[in-house]
DNA sequence: TTGTATGCGTTATCAG
DNA sequence: CTGATAACGCATACAA
């Protein structure tokens, strides 16, 4: 077993004193530039790193992110939408040097709201991967002074990054225009308690407008997230809509396989019949039969900037920053559309 | 903003010492039963909760899990099987008062093995989300005293909790002879490097002797985990074997994916002309069309499992406990699948 | 420029 | 049974 290195010990090997040490590894005070050198080299060599402990007992920063997903919605590390920003939320910090802890409501005997967890645990600043606007206990936590961002909630005071959600659908009626030569379409929606599927709609109804084409039904609400919503939905949209839509544009890619497949249930072919198109560009997207197009959303960018939003955030408190982050995303053409 | 607690003005509030609010919270030494319940109630009222960072410092335990994904492997959190187990395990240690925190090798500046990084950190134990055999750090972690699980490696010396492969493969295997009634077989592994997937080929062997039917070709090997390497696989098999397959097991639903879009590329129909049996039960599994027979792997069984196991380990280290911990399975009868 | 002393919030070991 | 007190490893203000 290795013996435990303390800047005590470090300190006496060298013939110097345990704050001198100190010193040098968080570049504070005054050292001579040979001290300093012979300090970290000799740091390097025995592999010494600072016992994270004490160091959040003394200091104010910690250098902890906490990681909140709302226990309200319960999706949690499963999502594979949410995970993978996670994942790359986490590879960006963890090289800035902040570790990850997870904020939840109950840990063992000890039940707190999240902002006295954060408080309790101290972190520097927390990410709101995925938020329930129903949850009276994330507000406080939002409009506390906590350096907090999101990807998901889009609230007054919460620094939010999140896909171009306009743009995206921008996109859609640009190809549809200029390639499919298409006029009748309609709108399968995610549940409208997502600020996210809401910004969809909203935007679709503005370009059917703008491009001057024709909305054959009112926009439908899938009742949940997944895939059997979407199957539903699909039943429903062509039950209640008098002409029967050319293409239809869906919220998101879970929700648009499973209209992919009530449609084939109904005998309906994709792209032949009916065109349409998705929006989050879910890995099997590109696998399902027929492979659906849609909208990409760029995961990794979405966590890294949110990363670098944060640690922004954290090392000026006051700074004022742009609230909203608007991504780009991009449009993937494949076989569930098709020009005539 | 709350006024930080401590056990200090809380024990001032009281008119007790410090010491004797420790001992009420760690339930050590002795302590009148009117002054506990005294405390208890005062810390429920104000909500107070100690402060871990110098609980850890101070103490042997950190009341923390290490969680290493071998990043050799380079799958993390957006892997959909593994981040479902992680999750599950997670919330049970959550409830028995544990926290989790990432192992890394490098954190900001500083680059450690995983052993040095949990000795570091002082972890309780350590969880093995996956692991990959050619990562010499991993061995230094799983050599080490440090209690350690894994829900993925077959390691002597370490504790690991499956699913029965063996009893997976029997059960395709009964389902074949009773109601499926065939004789000629065939089986798609993916890359040897897995034990998991070695094992089920390996039942395969075996059963295909005890049942007396007929392997057509020797196993494929897919190239990798995915789609993509399913569906190659399966050209190559049609390609190698003799006599075309009546069924063909798959020894993953990702892979098996690929082998049903493979098939139906080569206008092969399933079930009707070649039936398939995948492995996992992932969700889009039932989706798929034809939706897959599988064999469903319990995550949340092995996420708890695996987090019992732990907890066990980090209260008596030195108790000896079965090593490999194999978990029960069960047959998913879907579209790909069919009796004559 | 470097060394010393104190405190961060606990736990654990003593006396009382 | 309860109260004082010394660590735990580090950061920091201050002294040298």
């Amino acid at each position: 077993m290795t013996k435990k290195r303390t800047i005590y010990n470090i300190a006496k090997e060298l013939n110097l004193a345990p704050g001198t040490i100190s010193k040098v590894i968080n570049q504070t005070g005054n050292v001579s530039d040979l001290t300093r050198k012979r300090v970290l080299a000799y740091i390097k060599e025995v592999g010494y790193v600072p016992n994270n402990s004490a160091r959040m007992l003394k200091s104010k920063r910690t250098y902890t992110v906490g990681i909140v997903f709302t226990e309200e919605s319960d999706v949690g590390l499963e999502h594979s939408f949410f995970s993978s920003i996670l994942q790359h939320f986490k590879t960006y910090v963890e090289l800035q040097g902040y570790e990850l802890s997870f904020i939840v409501k109950k840990l063992g005997q000890h039940e707190l709201s999240y902002y006295e967890w954060c408080m309790n645990k101290r972190v520097d600043g927390v990410y709101i991967v995925v938020g329930n606007y129903n949850d009276k206990g994330l507000y406080e936590l939002i409009d506390s002074s906590i350096p907090a961002v999101s990807t998901d909630m889009l609230v007054p005071g919460l620094h939010t990054v999140v896909s171009d959600n306009e743009l995206g659908i921008k996109l859609i009626f640009d190809y549809i225009k200029e390639d499919l030569k298409l006029k009748n379409l309609a709108f399968i929606s995610g549940p409208n308690s997502s600020k996210a599927f809401n910004e969809r709609v909203d935007a679709y109804y503005k370009f059917i407008d703008e491009y001057e084409l024709n909305n054959v039904a009112e926009v439908i609400y899938a009742e949940s997230f997944g895939f059997t919503s979407g199957y539903n939905a699909v039943a429903k949209l062509l039950e209640v809509s008098k002409n029967r839509p050319e293409l239809i544009m869906v919220a998101s890619d879970d929700i648009a396989l499973g209209v992919l497949k009530g449609l084939s249930d109904m005998n309906i072919k994709v792209p032949e019949d009916i065109q349409v198109v998705g929006f989050d560009d879910i890995a099997f997207a590109k696998h399902f039969t027929p492979s659906l197009t849609t909208i990409r959303q760029d995961r990794k960018l979405l966590g890294e900037t949110a990363a670098k939003l944060l640690i922004e955030l954290m090392n000026n408190p006051h700074e004022t920053i742009e609230e909203i982050v608007k991504l780009p995303v991009e449009l993937v053409i494949r076989e569930s559309t098709q020009k005539k």
